[in-house]
DNA sequence: ACAAAAGTGTTTATTATACACCCATGT
DNA sequence: ACATGGGTGTATAATAAACACTTTTGT
């Protein structure tokens, strides 16, 4: 296992003439406050000094490049089996003011109920923060944000991503609170949850919402299977 | 300017930790055989001899990826401004045989007919072949190239890039041609003119084919300008 | 009984698909 | 005159969008 070890000094990046880093943008949904979050930390790099930035680090040159991003994911959240999607690689010579790093950028969905569950038990350093909120990033880290974040509402509407930010079991509210939020648009509850139903790829579980102070709603859960199931017969998803 | 190397020794690459490659994926439409072709040449390394491989070379750490890509296809087609675009980083410890190299794929695309005028003029040794006829190449180019085709076709139904493997002045049909070869499917000719006057992206020019011995198609050639009027209002751009 | 969110159908507009005949040119 | 591909319109089907009332629970 490698360490994670973020503040590199100018000789370790001369020495490699040109290095290779992984970094993550960690999407999470908190449907309390129906917002969408990011996960960064602090840099220690002494240049960008008290900003935040992505989870990143320097990849080994006997390390594959997904493995070094759920490398990454694995120490900063203590979670695995995270969805985690190649977005792009940023190679600006100027990017990073120690030496060349190159960076391929990763976003990455969990479910933020999990990950609460990680940081009582583990000493996690990363925090949570609005996406709306952020407005910089230490290095290019904020324009990676941005191209990660598009890619995020691409793969929503496109493929059943969005999952991998609920709890297994979720009302078809919040799952449209989820999309109405990520893509940042309006969508008509009736129209949404015909859709859904046409696709027939999420199974109502025997629960129902308690303790609210009106009609409780159903739990579903989401079917791989149905959905492999409906993407071999050459039928597309999409949403809206 | 950067000399091209491909046959990097063992020494070469075990010097620098990690190395990093750009490797391009060049289609071009032939519009006499109506075929999708890419644009190869025979690998120097030593362990894939007699294999043919994308046009690629290592990264100079001064260099930008996208200024490496534009260098690769300058030497090697003698051609400039090219529609490119970054694909996918390919990185698993073993695609090299001599060490960790890990290439930043990018998909160009060219007019064949402009690069036709270069090998008469240059002395360029790479050759085209139909896509459908390459079953196998060196390192794992193979992946790669269908990995950037996937993302052609993507990109020829979302935006208008069919138009940089077609010369300045163009029939409808070539364009429903190249449409249905790339995509691989056919299409209604009337719908297909009915959507692209729908988009009016297109300028009619005062010329007509000549030489054919049946009534003359006229010429169109793509508005840059229309096509960013269109998407400034918000539209959508998808064919089919 | 009231407040609060869940659940549910129908009508209309938009977009996509299917399809066949006349036109202009070269030989 | 005939062979060849170029050019054009209309009807139907499918999909998307707009819209409001009833239901269930807790207080």
């Amino acid at each position: 296992m490698h360490e994670i070890k973020t503040n590199h000094s100018s000789e370790e990046l001369k020495n490699q003439a040109l290095a290779l880093s992984v970094d993550c943008v960690v999407f999470g949904y908190d449907h309390d406050d129906n917002d969408l979050k990011i996960l960064l930390i602090k840099t220690e790099t002494e240049e960008f000094k008290g900003q935040w930035s992505l989870l990143g680090d320097l990849i080994s040159p006997s390390e594959n490049l997904n493995d070094a991003a759920i490398r990454i994911l694995k120490k900063r959240t203590g979670m695995e089996d995270v969805y985690l999607e190649q977005v792009e690689t940023f190679g600006n010579t100027s990017r990073h003011p120690r030496g060349r790093v190159v960076t391929v950028a990763y976003y990455s969905l969990i479910k933020i109920e999990d990950y609460i569950l990680n940081i009582e038990k583990l000493d996690l350093e990363a925090r949570w923060h609005s996406i709306t909120e952020v407005k910089h990033l230490a290095f290019d880290h904020y324009e990676i944000l941005h191209t990660c974040y598009n890619r995020l509402k691409r793969g929503l509407r496109e493929r059943p991503v969005g999952f991998s930010m609920l709890p297994k079991k979720f009302t078809l509210q919040q799952l449209q609170d989820l999309y109405e939020v990520v893509l940042h648009i309006k969508l008509d509850r009736r129209n949404f949850r015909r859709k859904l139903q046409a696709y027939d790829i999420l199974v109502k579980l025997p629960e129902s919402q308690t303790g609210v102070n009106h009609r409780p709603a159903k739990y579903y859960a989401f079917d791989q299977a149905k959905y492999e199931e409906l993407i071999k017969q050459g039928k597309t998803f999409r949403i809206p």
